[in-house]
Parts: structure tokens; C-alpha cells; sequence
DNA sequence: TTGGTACGTTAGGTTTCCTAACTTACTAAA
DNA sequence: TTTAGTAAGTTAGGAAACCTAACGTACCAA
């Protein structure tokens, strides 16, 4: 620790405070820091010359007279962003600036059968065409991607991609890094997907939360201390494997009892065929369409069969809702998928059965941009040291006059 | 962030290493922390004067020749810690050196009927009695107290203690402050033992991991990242509340199907009661005797009921574990409690077909000290502050002929 | 006895921050 | 229109911590 640490951590600080409050003076900035007024002057005047910081107008003097500030704002175009999502069905693409607001975007179809290094190459593509679209190619500071299946955040490996991707050891991070040379980000989508709900969703603020996703599989993403936790193996959240035959071991629970076997989206969509009750007037539940809403019509039309098959799912997941929220005693519990729309109620009510101490359970806002407005604020994190890179030849710079 | 922060900085880096390798030199501590012999040589001189680093011995000069190191070593008594545990049936009191070596300890004996009121002056009569003994009350740093229940460690309140001592908001920590004037610590016991296995048990270096804590009530410590997790309100791990009864979430669950119901330690013994054969030459169980010492009895007859018993609780135990496991991922799961000797084997044999990646699932090796020597840990932590503090006026002392 | 090596100290310079005083630009009231 | 008051931002000087480079000290080995 010395000299030179003391001024970038100031800088950080600086930078924090300006980057939250948006346009703020030097005098205020002191105030807000603790930091003097001649030190706010000098470490502004490094971040004006390097142009990470831009002079945007005068502010209103005081009511009862002195000279008006000179109101300072971050400068969000100094460089770009890039988040990724690679998912079933397409590869995605956002291009930010520093402050996170995206202004380009694009989507490339794909199918898992491709493989990962077309899929990559795909991603890579893309990313290319939005950075020569908009002309910012010079300017990316990062990308942080959303892969499926395990991650392995420290190196950028996608240990294994559950079932559908038949993804293992696919080293993402260096593949994008070697391509664009800038830092680069990987992790698994749920646990971006939680990260978007605390950047700008529900979660904004909280400490402590959890986001369950239901579709084809079932996982959970964890925040814990307001900083996300993959666990020992990348694998904590895995809540599929949570077992729901209870009272006893036995070997058929393996298949059987667990619970994303008993309630993922394809077991539901089984239930409801085979429940079906063939009424007249009722649509017919088919393979292929949209789970949710096929419910919900068969609800509103008043189908018993959707009810009872809804009422097991609620009964199922709010037993793994009460089990995480007695294990980590989240302030929040998120649930990301369409079919919480529709048992989101009946989980509150049984899961308040068992828990003692009041809890939110809320439906995500974010839907199917959750990952990636994650993976941008992991971007942006990412980001962050190249910013505050403070130039040291900068320093004490002579007045202007 | 100004220079006495550095200051202050440096010198805890430089006491961390000098703690944690015993005897170092000066030239080393350079080498160690990075940082200039002079930088190490002014520093070193504050704290020498300050009495927290002792000057001991020259060590043995290279072998090349040159001059011989002076050995330094952090003061373990410069001041004492205390760590104080509440249980049902006696207020324990350590006294300790800044290493954490435990050089007095008390036992009162108390009941949970005594009230909080009674049972708290036991204790501060018990820290006064051991720190007039050793001598060493104007040395004392700081107090951590295991209390039962439910802790909020900001205010150092118990804010609700179970079933035995009907405990709500009782404010240990100030009446303890109050009393001694130094910093004061209060957490749950569970928690404590779960940092005691982290300070000097088998979860040394380890980042995840949970302990598991079986008794009349069954919780669990979490540490995530290294850190105690405690929940957003004071419940994390407070997997008593865990629903065995799967597949439905009926009312009658609430009562029979949640974990400490069905094989907390009393529900045990009337298990072991109820199916004990009567066979010739096996002991007969006795309420009030010790649980796993009278079952390992009963194992060693060859007695069936004891058996089938053990079966049921280590298979539902197992799932307890093996969903924590899903859900933490940790990389260790320390099971402490009596009866766990008994039943580990099977845990670790139900769990392992559930879980597809390796974990350790090992017994407690602390038994009854676990708690303590966590909160000792903690003392130690809180007497950082008070070692670190350099003082500012022994800045570049003269050279000493 | 001499050269080599490593420990720890001294001297001098750099960087950053702080305090105090100053200039600048505006309000409000005489 | 002038004058006093107030707040923003700059300048000047100094303090505190660090660093580099060189030096004195104590030991080994030939």
C-alpha cells in the first residue's frame, strides 16, 4: 500500500459517487467524500483530461448568493459494454454503454445440435457486426456472456451443459478473450439472472436473495451478502436434485422423487395431457406450444384437470421454497418462468404455512432479459478497472486561465 | 483514504504475517509483505514501543554469511481475550492470549429456569472471578459470548432462545459492555461451533462449508465465503423447520413431518422406548441417560429395535443433508452431535447416491468445545482493532546505539 | 586478514493528501 | 449602482507516508 493506491482508491470513490448521482459539482463531490476540496480538484482535472469524466453545465447557485458549481457528469459514452446469451434457441447480443443502457442489439438463431464451436463462432460474429454497426469497436471496455449448464467463473469454462447442450470443458473465456482482447466474463444464466434482478429488478438493494427459474430444468441462483455464490463445485442452486419423496432413501427416488423429474415444464406438460379432461369448448393442450398460457386458457375455461396438475406443481415447489428459505432465510425469493404466474399465489400461502418470519416471494419482472441485464452489470463490473485507471502524469496539473 | 490510513493499513498486513509464521525478521517481513526494509524497520519501531511485537533472539545467519537476523514476534500478552458460552446447564468462561491460547477457564452451573436476568450475572461473576485470578483484567481486549437462540450479532441481542430458555430481546451485549468496557461479541452457539471448526477443526481453510448440529433441537452453521452467513433475520440454518413429508404440504405436516419433530433427540428416545424389544441381557433405555451411549449399547447386543431406529433417523437426516448439499454446494459437512458417530457411515452412503459430485461429510472433532473456541476466534477478531492501532507519534524514531 | 553476503539504518526524494488563504461569480439589500 | 455576504473552485505551503540508494554492521569462508 502506498502513494499511488491511496489516489486510485480515491479515484474509485470519486467515481463511484458520480457514476450514482449523475451530475454532481467539485464542492459536493468533497462533501460526499470527505475528501478535500483541492484533492476533488485535482483528481477531476486527470479524469477530464483522460475523459472519463465530462464539465456538463452550470448548476443554480445557491439561494443566498456565491459563485454557481460547475456540475460534473461520468462520461457513459468514454467506452462500451458487450453481454451475450447463448440459449436453446438463439444467441444474443447487447451492446451498452458504461452506464448499462443498451442501444443495439442482436439475435441469431441457433439449435443446441450445432455444437459449441459453431455456437461460439455464431456469438463471435455477431458480437463483431453490433461493434461495426455502431462504429464503437475501439471503445469495448468488456463482455460478460450467460452460458448454460455449470460454469467456472474464475476461468470462463462451461464444465458441463446439462441435457440439452451436451456441453463439457468448453472454454468460452478464452475463445472471446483471444478474439477481442478485453476482459471477459462467463457464468451460468440463472446466476445472471439473478444478478439482473439485483441491478435493476426486484431484488435492487437486497442482501440477501434467492431466484428460482422453472422451464425444461429447475435451478436457483443465490446471492448472499449482495455478491452472488456459485458454491464449492459451481453447483449450489442445483435444486433439481432436491428430493422430494420423503420419509425414506429408497433407490427409486432417484428417478423418481426428485424435483425437477416431478415438476420440470416437460413432466407438467404430460400431466396436463394425461389429465386432460376432453371437455367441450376447451382448447387441446398440445406438445410445442406455450406451457403457461395453454394453462391459463385451460383455467379460465374452467378445466379441472389444469387445476389439480397446478395445485401438485404449487404443493411440489413450495416445499423446495420453504426448504431454501428455511436453510438461507432470504429477504426476497424471485421466481423467473411463466408457469409462477399462475401458482405464485398458492406457494405464498404454503410457504407461509411453514415459515415463522415474514418473507417476499415475488414474480420477476425481467423475464426473458434477466441474464443478460445481468451479465451487463457483470460487464460493467468488469469494466470498472479500466475506468478508474488513474493516469499518474496528470497529477497537479497548472491552472487555466 | 489519507496517509495514516496507509499506515494503519500496512501495519495490519505486517502484525497478519507476524501471527501467522511465529518468528520472522525484519528483512523477511520484507520479502513477505512487499513492502521496504525501511517502511518494515519504522513500522516495526512503533510497534515495538507500543509493546505488540517483542524482539526475540537473533536467528541463524545465512549460510553464505552476513549478518544475523533479529527475530521479532507479535506479543501474544499484550492483552487477553475472554469467549463465555451459555448452555442449559452451565455458563462456561474461557480467558485466552491474543493466539487464542486458553490459560483459565470457569464452569457455574445454571438452569434455564434461573431467568435471563440471573443467568447473565453468573456470567459476568464468572468473567470477574477468572480475570482477578490470572490478573490480567486491565489487559482484557475483548468478551464473545455463545448464547442460545436466535442472535441478531449487530446489537448483540438474543431475540428469541427456543424451547428451553424463553429468551426475546435480551440485550447481552450491552450489559456486558456495560460491566467491562471492551468490544463484545454475541452469537448463536451453532454458529460459533461452525467458526470454531473453521479456527481449529477440520473446516481450517475451507470457504464453504455447514455445520450440523443434532440435539433435543437440530440447527446449522453456514459459512459461505469464508464468512458466517447468518440470514436476513438471524434463521439461517435453522433446518428444524425442514419438511420431510414430501409430495403433499398437508396441515398435519406442520406438526409430525418437520425435521426436529421426527429425530430431534427426545423424539429419538421415545422412538428407542416404544420399539425396545425387551430382549434378556440387553440394558433397558432410561430417559434422562446419555441417548447415543445408550443406543451404541444396544447396537453392540445385536438389539433390533436400536437398529431399525438408527435406520429411520439416518435416512431422514440424509435428506436434510443431501438437500443442503443440492442447494449450498459446500465443500465440507461437519456433523456435530453424539448420535451422528453412530449413523454417519449411512449419511455418507444415502447422501452420495443423491449427489453427483464429491463431499467430505465428516464427524466434529471440537465435541463440546466447538462453541467456545469459535467465540475465541471471534474475540481475536475483535481485538484486531485495538492491536492495529499504531500510533501516530513514534513516526521515524532515532537510531539506537 | 580479506572479500563476500545479508541485515538493518540513514539520507534524500516522491507522491498524495491536508490546511489556509485566495480568486471568482453570484445574490441581496442599502 | 454599490457593497456586503456566500459558496465554488484554485493556489500555496506543509505534513505524512512511502520509495530508492547508499551505508554501517555482523557474520562466514578462504
Amino acid at each position: 500500500m502506498d502513494a499511488a493506491s491511496i489516489r486510485k482508491l480515491n479515484a474509485a470513490l470519486i467515481l463511484d459517487v458520480l457514476r450514482g448521482k449523475g451530475l454532481v459539482s467539485r464542492a459536493e463531490l468533497a462533501r460526499l467524500t470527505g475528501l478535500t476540496k483541492p484533492t476533488i480538484s485535482m483528481q477531476v482535472a486527470g479524469m477530464i483530461e483522460r475523459g472519463v469524466v465530462v464539465e456538463d453545465g452550470a448548476g443554480a447557485p445557491d439561494a443566498r448568493g456565491g459563485k454557481p458549481p460547475v456540475l460534473l457528469r461520468f462520461n457513459q459514452d468514454w467506452g462500451c459494454l458487450a453481454a451475450a446469451e447463448i440459449n436453446s434457441a438463439s444467441v444474443r447480443v447487447w451492446l451498452a454503454d458504461l452506464n448499462g443502457r443498451t442501444f443495439d442489439d442482436e439475435a441469431s438463431p441457433v439449435t443446441p445440435e450445432l455444437g459449441a464451436g459453431h455456437i461460439l463462432d455464431v456469438l463471435l460474429a455477431s458480437l463483431r457486426q453490433v461493434l461495426k454497426r455502431s462504429g464503437q469497436g475501439q471503445k469495448l471496455c468488456s463482455i460478460a456472456i450467460a452460458a448454460p449448464g455449470r460454469v467456472d467463473p474464475a476461468t470462463g469454462t462451461v464444465l458441463e451443459a446439462g441435457n440439452v447442450f451436451h456441453w463439457r470443458n468448453v472454454d468460452v473465456k478464452k475463445r472471446v478473450e483471444d478474439n477481442f482482447g478485453v476482459p471477459v466474463a462467463v457464468d451460468n444464466d440463472v446466476n445472471f439472472a439473478a444478478l439482473g434482478e439485483m441491478h435493476s429488478g426486484l431484488a435492487a438493494g437486497v442482501e440477501n436473495f434467492i431466484l428460482i427459474r422453472h422451464g425444461t430444468g429447475i435451478g436457483a441462483g443465490l446471492v448472499i451478502g449482495g455478491r452472488l455464490y456459485q458454491g464449492s463445485h459451481f453447483a449450489a442452486g442445483e435444486i433439481g436434485h432436491l428430493i422430494l419423496d420423503r420419509m425414506t432413501m429408497a433407490p427409486e427416488v432417484l428417478t423418481r422423487g426428485l424435483l425437477e423429474t416431478a415438476v420440470g415444464s416437460d413432466r407438467v406438460r404430460e400431466k396436463v395431457l394425461a389429465a386432460w379432461s376432453g371437455q367441450a369448448g376447451v382448447p387441446t393442450p398440445e406438445p410445442g406450444a406455450d406451457l403457461a398460457a395453454e394453462l391459463a386458457a385451460l383455467l379460465r375455461h374452467g378445466d379441472e384437470s389444469a387445476s389439480l396438475v397446478l395445485d401438485e406443481v404449487a404443493s411440489q415447489m413450495s416445499i423446495a421454497v420453504a426448504d431454501m428459505a428455511a436453510m438461507l432465510d432470504p429477504e426476497l425469493i424471485v421466481l423467473a418462468g411463466d408457469l409462477f404466474a399462475l401458482i405464485a399465489g398458492r406457494i405464498r400461502e404454503l410457504v407461509g404455512r411453514v415459515i415463522p418470519w415474514p418473507m417476499r416471494i415475488e414474480l420477476s419482472a425481467l423475464g426473458a432479459d434477466a441474464a443478460l441485464m445481468g451479465a451487463m452489470g457483470s460487464a460493467r463490473g468488469l469494466a470498472r478497472d479500466l475506468i478508474y485507471e488513474s493516469s499518474r502524469e496528470t497529477a497537479r496539473l497548472p491552472a487555466l486561465r
